[in-house]
DNA sequence: TATCCAAGGTAAGTT
DNA sequence: AACTTACCTTGGATA
């Protein structure tokens, strides 16, 4: 077994493992014990997360835990995973300088004083997709529970310290699943979306990946091709996988963030008023402020 | 106990 | 191009 820790004062801004995993922007973690995001909001303070990934040098999947104590990260794995971490959990992100160069705005201010230290997620690209395909019309909890029942149905088991995980299902393995089966997993009407999708990954057809390189409007318009991915899923997939951190999906949260708060934003269609909200979030991190005040507003301004 | 409703929207059909 | 409508399922609110 590989195993290391990282000093959490180490990393400029900090960082809250808890925050950064459970607010909606990622649902390829899971609890050690089991449980959903959200059934107890203490669970992080030493509670282990586990996630699979592929190392570049190997044909199975790995597994990696991965605790916050006492301001240290520590993680474990059967591979060296400290780079996969760094890359997944953004932990090179200057948070400070992002800070920073935020706009002087008392709501941004508010959100990034309440959960400072949350980063943002580089989650993998099929994972993501089909995450945020599941996420139209459902709770965080829901959509959580589904990319666990995909894991257990069709991914590849992986031993680790004795214990059995299931990596996240390859594109193939979600290709050759039937809508029913999907249903019955509780996907409802994202079922075909996701079957479908799958199999233009699985067939080469159509790549996340190579959104990666268009400028940022053209990659969210190239995302748009998968079946389910309409402009806000797409912008999921560029911010919590893709690194645009510009991207702010627009959401029944921020859109009413915008009503309350940013008025003059909305612009009565997606591409212009998502060009007003990026611009009052700053531009360049935008991505950053949407996600501190989605986090923050859905936890009731505390 | 029964009914209603909204949940990090998208696709398909209509004007 | 802008505007409706249907869509699965379920936990929590309301009656």
């Amino acid at each position: 077994m590989e195993q290391g820790v990282i000093p959490v004062e180490s990393l400029s801004g900090g960082f809250d493992l808890q925050s950064t995993i459970e607010s909606g922007q990622s649902y390829l973690w899971h609890r050690e014990d089991g449980t959903t995001y959200e059934t107890d909001r203490a669970y992080g303070d030493d509670g282990w997360y586990w996630t699979t990934f592929r190392p570049a040098d190997r044909t199975d999947p790995a597994v990696v835990r991965v605790r916050q104590l006492d301001g240290r990260l520590e993680w474990e794995s059967g591979v060296d995973a400290e780079a996969h971490l760094r890359q997944r959990l953004r932990l090179d992100d200057d948070l400070d300088a992002i800070l920073d160069a935020t706009p002087d705005d008392r709501l941004l201010a508010d959100a990034y004083e309440t959960y400072r230290g949350m980063r943002l997620v580089r989650d993998p690209p099929f994972g993501t997709l089909v995450s945020f395909i599941c996420s139209a019309q459902m709770r965080v909890a829901r959509i959580h529970g589904m990319q666990a029942a995909l894991r257990r149905t069709y991914g590849q088991e992986v031993t680790f310290k004795g214990n059995s995980y299931r990596a996240y299902p390859t594109p193939e393995a979600l290709a050759g699943a039937t809508e029913a089966e999907l249903r019955e997993l509780g996907l409802g009407y994202r079922a075909p979306y996701v079957q479908r999708s799958a199999e233009l990954v699985a067939t080469g057809d159509r790549d996340p990946v190579d959104a990666t390189g268009r400028p940022y409007e053209a990659a969210r318009e190239f995302l748009t091709g998968f079946v389910g991915v309409g402009q806000k899923v797409a912008d999921c997939i560029l911010l919590f996988s893709l690194g645009y951190l510009e991207a702010v999906p627009l959401d029944t949260w921020i859109r009413s963030t915008i009503e309350e708060y940013y008025p003059e934003c909305d612009r009565g269609n997606y591409d212009e008023t998502s060009r007003a909200i990026r611009a009052a979030f700053g531009g360049e991190y935008a991505g950053y402020a949407q996600t501190y005040v989605f986090h923050y507003l859905r936890n009731g301004d505390d």
